[in-house]
DNA sequence: ACAATAGTTGAGCAGGTATTCAACTATTGT
DNA sequence: ACAATAGTTGAATACCTGCTCAACTATTGT
């Protein structure tokens, strides 16, 4: 009970001060989790390209499979987690499945990951 | 050898047009590479909780682990991770290593992904 | 010189995840 | 009705990753 705050970490408070003025500002914890969740979906190749190909153009799931040198069902799992998290639309048409972004974020976010990287 | 083009994949190319619009204007792989890397530093809850407390000021190790109730250890081997993706700066002053962010981009980068999740 | 503290590091482990495979549904054309 | 194809799905597997633990370095104060 020496420390100034009992939380399960192995430190004193070294800048209360800052810690406090932070901790006040700190969003709450469910933002930070969707945060994390949605640059999840930006942070594997496969889903990064999916997503940059459909930034383009409306595509289906055997355009993107070719596209990107992959299976048809690699491609429909990895749809399937941008679907749950709302970055893609999907409209069925006769047998063909034709995805698409669903909101303009995407292109936001993928100008503001270009600009860093490329500099 | 009945496909139009002899990718490693189950498919026929359904619209060859997209497919070849698409990969015509499709940057280099390295790009892609790099910008899932980047939003990988984003989508852990840890690290995007290191990243937005740096945004606001300048903290120490110490200060990090208290405000996140996690060890100085756990701390420290995510910011490695964000050191060696230049995302964050660090100084040593004394015994104190004090991190702040490497450039404002990380905010800009902040601010797109909280107005897609506030809506 | 010594104790105390800030911070780093590598190994190990537990949980998470991306792809493959096989089986399945749905739709089209014959 | 049947074959062919687009797409989905769940289980299995192999890989990745975040935290813990213990040992270590560096710096400060006595």
């Amino acid at each position: 009970m020496e420390n100034k705050e009992s939380f399960s970490c192995d430190c004193d408070v070294i800048h209360e001060d800052v810690v406090n003025r932070v901790r006040a500002a700190m969003p709450e914890g469910k933002h930070f989790y969707d945060l994390a969740n949605l640059y999840k979906m930006f942070s594997d190749n496969t889903r990064v390209r999916i997503l940059w190909a459909l930034s383009r153009e409306e595509m289906c799931v055997c355009d993107l499979a070719v596209l990107l040198g992959m299976t048809k069902s690699a491609i429909s799992h990895q749809l399937k987690s941008l679907r749950l998290t709302n970055l893609v639309k999907y409209e069925k048409r006769g047998k063909i499945v034709y995805y698409s972004l669903a909101d303009s974020h995407v292109k936001d976010i993928f100008e503001k990951g270009f600009e860093h990287i490329l500099e």
